[in-house]
DNA sequence: AAAAAAT
C-alpha cells in the first residue's frame, strides 16, 4: 500500500535481495477474515459501556507501533518491465493493507504509556531523494514557489483570521516543525498560509484549492498540532471500541492511502498515530492497526461505516473532522453515507467537533447540503497554482467515436518521441466506463504500448499494483475511470488525455488536475464530438477562463449549445467556486444571520493587491 | 448512464 518512489526503490531492492515475499504473501489471504465472530446487526453499534472490562492500551498515544516499514509487498513484481501490460499481473495475494511484514510489532500491542518509547517508529521519509533521481529532476516538494505570489485568494466569513507568510509565525510544535523541515517545506503554500491559522483558532472552513497545492499538509498540521497541545484525550475504555480524536474521509481508496503516507510523514514522532481504513483489503490489519492506538483515522466511508456497525470505532471523541473531495462526497453517491457517519452515528455536532471541507470545485447546491455540517464557517477560494500563467496547455480535438483509437495511438507516438531518458513521460488516459478501460488497455498493449489500468472493477491489489507500475514508469500509460480524476497525486503525469470527456465540467477540471502539478507544467488533450454537445459551454468559457485557444467549431457547439444552464461552471473564475452565502437569492432565503450582506472584516486582500471582488456584471454571471 | 464505496 506504500506508494512512494522510496516505496518503489525499497520494495525493488528488497525484491533483489531475495524472493522472500512469497511466504509472507500466502499468510494474508482472505480467508482469516472469515474467522471474525459475526456480530449481528441488532446487535452492532452499542454504545461503549463504561463498566466494560477496560482494556490494558486504553491510555492515550501509547507508542506508535512499527508502521509498514519494506514490507512485503504483493506488488513488487512489477520490477521487470516487460510488454505484458499488466506488470505482477497475478504476482500473489496479500499486499492490500500491508503485508504480514506489519505483524511483527505484535508482541506490543497491548502496549500503554511504557511501551511508547520502546516501540520503534519507522522512518516514513525513507530515502525518496535517491528516488526522484531516476527522473534527473530534483523537485524538492515539487512545488514552484515562485508561483505562489500572485495566486489569488479569497476569503468571507465573520473574523476571519489573518494568514501566516512563515511556518515560523505559527507555533505548530518542536516535532512538527522538525517534520516540516524533513519534507523540505520552506514556506507555507497559500492554502496552508490560510487555513493554518484558520483551523488553528477553532474554526470551521469549507475550502476551494487543488489537490497538490499542499492541502493536505494545510488540514493535517493543525490537527496534528492542536492534538499535540490539546488536553490529554480521556478516552471511553470501549470494549473493543477505539476512539479517534480525529476523522479525515475521502471518496477513493487510493486517496485514502496517500492522504495516510503523508499524515503519516507529518504526524513522525509526535506520538500522534494514523491510521488508514479502506474497503478491499482485509479488514484483520485494519483492525488490529486500529486496537494498537489511533488519534487520526484516514477513511474511505463504506470502511468506516463497516467498523462503526461492528462497534470497532467510535467517533463520540472527535474533535476534528475533515473531508477531502468535499463536493463528491456529498453528491448523490456518497451523501447518505456521510450523512449517516457524520449526523447519525456518535459523532459531537457541528461547533462541538471542528470541520473542514476540501475541494477543487464546490458547485452551490453542494456547498448548501456541506453547511449542515459545519458551524459558523470561513469560505476559501485559492486559485490554482500558476493560474495566472497556464500551466496545464488545453487542447480540443474533434474526434468521432470511431477513430479515437488511431487518435489516442498518434499521440503516444508523438509522446515516446519525447521520452525522458528512455522512460515514456506518463500519460493518464480518462475514459468513461469500466470496461471501455479494460478494452482500451488490452487494445493499446496488442498495439506496443504499454498500458495499465485502474478502476473500480479491478481488486484492490490490481488497482494498487497499477497505481505503482505507473508512478514508477514502468508502465508509463495508466488507462483510468474517473476513480483516478480526484486528488490522486502522480509526480511527472507530462499528458491527461480525455478520451471520454465526462458529462461534467467540474469533472473535467479535477481530471486535468492530474498534471500540471505544484507548479509545473502540463498538457491536457480532450476527444470532443456530438456526444459531448452538453459541456461545449462549460468548456469553452472554462478554456477561456484559463487563456486557452478555443477552437473555433467549439465556440460554435458552445453557442448552438441552448442556454447552457446545467452544464455551467458552478464557480467563478480562477476558483473552484466562490461562497454560495454571497449569492443574493440565498440571502434572502432568511439564512443569512451570520453572514450579512455578502461582506465581511478582515476578508480580502490577504494575498496583496488582490481585492477578490467581482465586478458587478461578473457577478451576475455566477446567478 | 456511469463511477465510487462494505462483505
Amino acid at each position: 500500500m506504500r506508494t512512494s518512489w522510496a516505496d518503489l526503490a525499497a520494495n525493488s531492492a528488497a525484491e533483489n535481495a531475495g524472493p522472500g515475499s512469497s511466504a509472507s504473501n500466502a499468510g494474508t489471504s482472505n480467508t482469516s477474515a472469515s474467522a471474525r465472530v459475526y456480530v449481528p446487526p441488532h446487535l452492532r453499534n452499542r454504545p461503549p459501556s463504561a463498566e466494560s472490562p477496560a482494556p490494558a492500551h486504553s491510555g492515550p498515544a501509547s507508542g506508535t507501533g512499527p508502521g509498514p516499514g519494506p514490507t512485503a509487498n504483493a506488488g513488487s513484481r512489477w520490477a521487470a518491465p516487460r510488454n505484458d501490460c499488466r506488470p505482477g499481473y497475478g504476482g500473489g495475494g496479500g499486499g492490500g493493507a500491508g503485508g504480514s511484514g506489519r505483524t511483527s510489532g505484535w508482541g506490543n500491542r497491548s502496549g500503554g504509556w511504557d511501551n511508547r518509547s520502546r516501540e520503534r517508529e519507522v522512518n516514513p521519509f525513507g530515502d525518496e531523494d535517491d528516488a526522484e533521481q531516476a527522473f534527473s529532476e530534483k523537485e524538492n516538494t515539487g512545488i514552484n514557489f515562485d508561483a505562489y505570489e500572485d495566486i489569488p485568494v479569497e476569503t468571507s466569513g465573520d473574523n476571519v483570521p489573518p494568514p501566516v507568510n512563515t511556518f515560523a509565525e505559527i507555533d505548530l510544535g518542536e516535532a512538527l516543525n522538525l517534520n516540516i523541515r524533513r519534507c523540505k517545506y520552506v514556506k507555507p503554500t497559500p492554502v496552508q498560509r490560510h487555513t493554518i491559522p484558520i483551523s488553528l483558532a477553532g474554526r470551521d472552513l469549507m475550502a476551494c484549492a487543488q489537490t497538490g497545492s499542499g492541502k493536505t499538509a494545510a488540514f493535517c498540521f493543525p490537527i496534528i498540532s492542536g492534538i499535540m497541545r490539546g488536553q490529554p484525550a480521556q478516552r471511553p475504555r470501549g470494549y473493543r471500541a477505539v476512539y479517534p480524536l480525529a476523522l479525515i474521509l475521502s471518496p477513493t481508496r487510493e486517496l485514502s492511502m496517500q492522504i495516510h503516507e503523508e499524515a503519516r510523514k507529518f504526524s513522525y514522532q509526535t506520538q500522534v498515530r494514523v491510521v488508514v481504513a479502506y474497503g478491499g483489503a482485509p479488514i484483520n490489519q485494519q483492525l488490529r492497526d486500529l486496537e494498537r492506538g489511533v488519534d487520526i483515522l484516514v477513511a474511505t466511508p463504506g470502511r468506516l461505516v463497516d467498523l462503526l456497525e461492528r462497534a470497532r470505532v467510535s467517533l463520540q471523541m472527535i474533535r476534528y473532522l475533515a473531508l477531502d473531495e468535499a463536493d463528491r462526497m456529498l453528491d448523490m453517491g456518497f451523501e447518505p453515507q456521510i450523512r449517516k457517519i457524520v449526523e447519525q452515528m456518535d459523532m459531537p455536532p457541528p461547533g462541538v467537533r471542528q470541520t473542514m471541507l476540501f475541494s477543487a470545485t464546490f458547485p452551490k447546491e453542494i456547498q448548501r447540503l456541506a453547511s449542515d455540517f459545519l458551524s459558523n464557517y470561513i469560505f476559501l477560494a485559492v486559485g490554482r497554482v500558476g493560474s495566472s500563467t497556464d500551466l496545464i496547455a488545453q487542447r480540443v480535438e474533434y474526434v468521432q467515436e470511431s477513430d479515437k483509437r488511431s487518435h489516442l495511438m498518434d499521440l503516444l507516438h508523438a509522446q515516446r518521441a519525447n521520452g525522458v531518458q528512455g522512460k515514456q513521460a506518463l500519460t493518464l488516459v480518462f475514459v468513461e466506463t469500466k470496461k471501455g478501460a479494460d478494452s482500451l488497455e488490452h487494445w493499446l498493449c496488442l498495439n506496443g504500448f504499454p498500458a495499465t489500468t485502474i478502476h473500480g472493477d479491478r481488486t484492490q491489489q490490481e488497482r494498487e499494483l497499477a497505481l505503482r507500475s505507473f508512478k514508477s514508469g514502468n508502465t508509463p500509460i495508466l488507462v483510468a475511470t474517473d476513480v483516478a480524476a480526484r486528488g490522486l497525486d502522480i509526480p511527472h503525469v507530462a499528458h491527461v488525455v480525455n478520451f471520454d470527456l465526462p458529462n461534467d465540467i467540474d469533472d473535467y477540471v479535477h481530471r486535468i488536475g492530474r498534471t500540471g502539478r505544484a507548479g509545473k507544467t502540463g498538457l491536457a488533450t480532450a476527444f470532443f464530438n456530438d456526444n459531448n454537445a452538453s459541456l461545449a459551454r462549460a468548456l469553452s468559457e472554462l478554456m477561456q477562463e484559463a487563456n486557452q485557444e478555443v477552437p473555433i467549431w467549439l465556440s460554435r457547439y458552445a453557442a448552438r449549445s441552448s442556454y447552457g444552464g446545467r452544464n455551467r461552471r458552478s464557480g467563478g473564475g480562477r476558483f473552484g467556486s466562490r461562497d454560495f452565502r454571497r449569492e443574493g437569492s440565498f440571502n434572502r432565503g432568511g439564512g443569512s444571520d451570520y453572514y450579512s450582506a455578502g461582506n465581511s472584516s478582515g476578508g480580502y486582500g490577504a494575498s496583496g493587491g488582490y481585492a477578490g471582488g467581482y465586478g458587478p456584471g461578473v457577478t451576475s454571471a455566477w446567478d
